[in-house]
RNA sequence: GGGUCUUUGGCAGAGUUGGUCGAAUGCACUGGUCUUGAAAACCAGCGAGGGUUAUACCUCCCAGGGUUCGAAUCCCUGAGGGCCCGCCA
């Protein structure tokens, strides 16, 4: 959620701000006409509120002193009638004002550069250097099928497509991918946790899923509960409504889970293969810091999941996302993008952001910087999409036969 | 799923004959005295959100309703937790 206090003071520098990730002039006019809205009708429901409390007080000391209460019961009354026409419209203006924050993106940073969508985005590094073969690269699909690593029917059979089964060596490379990360991260200061994979509707409108982006999520049916679509969202809201002591900040987190997502707006794309899937697994990166750390540890992140790759031998290159393809909640993201010689071109498997205060003004986490509360920041990042790996250490290496070589440092995970 | 008890500030824990309770006390925390420094001891401050230049003032004792002039305190519904029973990996 954005400061509305930042409208009041700057509103041209913020609503140019807010128009860079595309939000309209319109509602930008209109949170600030709802936000003055709402104080007009605190400042009446408060000054007749306090008028009541103050008679209700009365009470107390007529009943004492044996006074008649005729008098001031009638004058309670009246008030009384007020108040409610007042609580009504406060509560109304409270309403609008929020359905229409919550839908608000945040604000990108200063040196994030402009740009309408992907094409725009910034290349900042290439790592490793993409391999080259003496025949023609195949495709993961094919090469997964190959060698009876992933089986693409059953995941139909058990449940729709988009799903797919993975076995034998694939799912024992699977396993070790993710011990592998878990281990690395913790040797970089992330600790391990293990964390619901359904959250409640509070915890997504924490991380600013919700209530944007519902069509994107499985819903439990007949419960206010979803399937997790990232582990960002249990593990960020691990620290909801509390306050944190600066002395135990920055808080760094790592955890595997499976994220699912209806994949909604994507049609047609990636229909082949697992690059794009309803159900994958997840080692994600959670910071929860002060505003003071949050850029060291941001980049902390970025060299955590970039040296990941590059410890798998996987070429990749690292991306500075443009206005235009932020994500709602992010004010700044770096990307990785590792090399899929199949698909003969960088393919994202890893996305670094940092939210600032966004979602912690959202979900209430704060940290008690001497004598006051302050809002931290929260940044999440994926270690590394497990399937995304996967496909990339098929493509990568791959020998002419179809074979699939596993990459060193997988090989003490797999026995 | 049935029954029963329970839900208070960072934590622990008073408060349940409705008014002077946003709330005792202890711990933690912050500042100070003392000390070479630290600990201990002592003194002081210390819930959260909004609002104000600052006060005032408003809201919050799990959530949502209700009774009342007035509710942490009474009633209803729901959610979380404990225990007992049933069921099941």
């Amino acid at each position: 959620m954005i400061d509305l206090k930042l409208l009041q003071k700057d509103f041209d520098g913020t609503a140019k701000a807010l128009m860079r990730k595309k939000v309209t002039l319109e509602v930008i006019e209109q949170l600030k006409v709802k936000n003055e809205a709402l104080k007009v009708a605190k400042r009446a429901f408060e000054e007749a509120q306090a008028a009541q409390n103050e008679m209700s007080k009365l009470f107390g000391v007529y009943k004492r002193e044996g006074k008649d209460i005729a008098e001031l019961k009638a004058k309670v009354d009246t008030n009384k009638e007020k108040l409610v026409g007042l609580v009504e419209t406060q509560r109304e203006a409270e309403e609008a004002l929020n359905t229409l924050v919550m839908g608000v993106p945040n604000i990108a940073d200063a040196d994030v550069p402009d740009g309408a969508d992907e094409e725009e985005n910034i290349e900042l590094r290439k790592v490793l250097t993409p391999p080259t073969f003496s025949f023609d690269a195949k495709e993961h699909w094919e090469l997964a099928e190959k060698n009876n690593w992933i089986d693409f029917e059953k995941g139909v059979k058990l449940a729709k497509s988009r799903f797919c089964v993975v076995q034998g060596m694939g799912a024992r490379v699977e396993r070790a991918l993710i011990n592998f990360m878990l281990d690395f991260n913790r040797e970089r200061g992330f600790n391990e946790v293990s964390v619901p994979s359904i959250v409640n509707r509070t915890s997504l409108e924490g991380t600013g899923q919700l209530p944007k982006f519902e069509d994107d999520l499985f819903k439990i049916d007949g419960e206010e509960l979803f399937l997790i679509p990232t582990a960002e969202v249990p593990i960020t809201n691990l620290f909801q409504d509390e306050i944190l002591t600066a002395s135990e900040l920055p808080i760094k987190l790592s955890g595997y889970t499976s994220c699912f997502r209806k994949e909604a707006g994507s049609g047609g794309r990636d229909i082949r293969g697992m690059i794009r899937q309803h159900q994958f697994h997840k080692v994600e990166l959670v910071s929860i810091t002060t505003p003071e750390q949050s850029e060291k540890v941001f980049e902390e992140m970025v060299s955590c999941a970039s040296d990941l790759l590059t410890a798998l031998e996987l070429p990749h290159r690292v991306v500075q996302l443009c206005t235009g393809d932020l994500g709602f909640s992010a004010a700044t993201t770096i990307d990785l993008e590792v090399w899929l010689p199949g698909q003969n071109t960088y393919r994202e498997i890893s996305s670094i952001s940092n939210t600032r205060e966004f979602q912690a003004r959202r979900a209430k986490i704060r940290y008690k910087n001497g004598k006051k509360n302050e809002l931290v920041h929260t940044l999440n990042g994926s270690s590394l999409a497990v399937g995304r790996t996967m496909v990339a250490i098929m493509e990568n290496f791959q020998n002419e036969d179809g074979s699939i070589n596993i990459p060193k440092v997988l090989e003490p995970y797999i026995k």
